[in-house]
DNA sequence: TATTAATCGTACCAGTTGGTATCGATGTCA
DNA sequence: TGACATCGATACCAACTGGTACGATTAATA
């Protein structure tokens, strides 16, 4: 990819900018090919074509890079999540392409490679939690307050209807691919996330707008 | 708890199936106070009053010694549910108690910690795959169809029914513990699976036999 | 009681890793 | 053009870990 010669002196703002990015490219790559063991200073220096030095000065040891990959990742899947929701048109269609880009993430190599990360340390794992369930579910249950608010769901507590729509729409299988089975194709996350949101509806639905083909 | 110096010499068969099982304890329990990485043999060794040496010999290593932990808590699992699915009654009853069990489970120290050491183990992982979600699936599934044979229940497919049952039951509540949110409490974790069952029956329910309050 | 096998305790080794220091090279900025 | 800050490459160190070897000790067993 960038196989460009890494630069040696001094770097201006914008290219320090994307120098950073290219070493956070590095170490993801590294993490979801070889896990968390294998991702030492050392490879991602030599993928990046950056040295030890560099990667302990700019983001403070292996903790911190690790934390910045976190980061980085967590900002982009909630602007898909933000962007899902506020697609606009019929409820079902939303939360379908909620569901079916929330599945596709959680079961992703970015996202397995770190929650796997997270699991050896505690610190990392507190920063996923915040960064990304933290962040990613009370967008999702002002959506579905608003929905509630038009008279278009039923449900009492937005908190309670979030958990059961994740439920419906992850199931097992996010440990299952976190525990190293295959992510589920295209198709088959599409089938689960409309069984799962036609679940949703039949549950918190008003058995009128927001009826199979309905509006 | 066994305060028992560690015995010397020879040791007759009863013994040492005890000695097994003192150390597997141990390396349990450090998993679970102390995380994968802090597990050395070492440690182990030292709190078992035994030597690396025999841990070694014993269970060909470390990763032996953590699959031998796995399988026993595997086993002791699988015979939880089974006696939970066994237990007769109403099946809402019986599927509440069961949901009850599995988050319990899902979220307790052992669990939690063995899990997060599958994360960093591929092998570990697979096993625990196979002894765990692969071992407790078809019992509950098994149920499922009996049920469904006997009128009180409506699927097409039983593995599709315990993946919702599932998902309702443990929602996002194992992912969450496993990045180092505390465990619910018994009572939470018994409102839950309440919950769980109402919804689950709500889809796959017949309305009759297994309505609320009915026998 | 003598024999034998198993076990503990300890020391030890090899391999790995994160992090730091040094030095020469390179690009920026005045 | 020159001074300077930054970077890559390399070497290096300390700490840690899994696993093995060895002698002393203990208990089962004949």
């Amino acid at each position: 990819m960038s196989a460009d010669p890494a630069p040696r002196g001094r770097l201006p703002a914008a290219a320090r900018a994307d120098r950073r990015d290219a070493i956070l490219d590095a170490a993801e790559a590294l993490l979801a090919e070889a896990g968390y063991a294998q991702t030492t200073m050392a490879e991602i220096a030599r993928r990046a074509g950056a040295s030890k030095g560099t990667l302990n000065g700019w983001f403070g040891g292996r903790e911190g890079l690790l934390a910045a990959v976190m980061e980085r990742n967590a900002d982009r899947a909630a602007a898909r999540v933000a962007e899902a929701l506020e697609a606009g048109g019929p409820p079902r269609a939303v939360l379908t392409g909620f569901a079916e880009g929330l599945l596709g993430l959680l079961t992703g190599p970015s996202s397995v490679a770190l929650n796997r990360a997270a699991m050896g340390t505690p610190e990392l794992a507190a920063l996923l939690l915040a960064s990304g369930r933290y962040r990613i579910g009370p967008l999702v249950e002002r959506y579905l307050a608003r929905l509630a608010g038009d008279g278009m769901l039923v449900l009492d507590d937005a908190g309670e209807a979030f958990a059961v729509l994740y439920g419906l729409v992850i199931r097992d299988t996010q440990i299952r691919v976190l525990l190293g089975e295959p992510q589920p194709g295209p198709a088959a996350r599409r089938r689960q996330a409309e069984a799962a949101v036609e679940a949703f509806l039949t549950l918190h639905g008003n058995g009128r707008t927001t009826a199979r083909g309905g509006g």
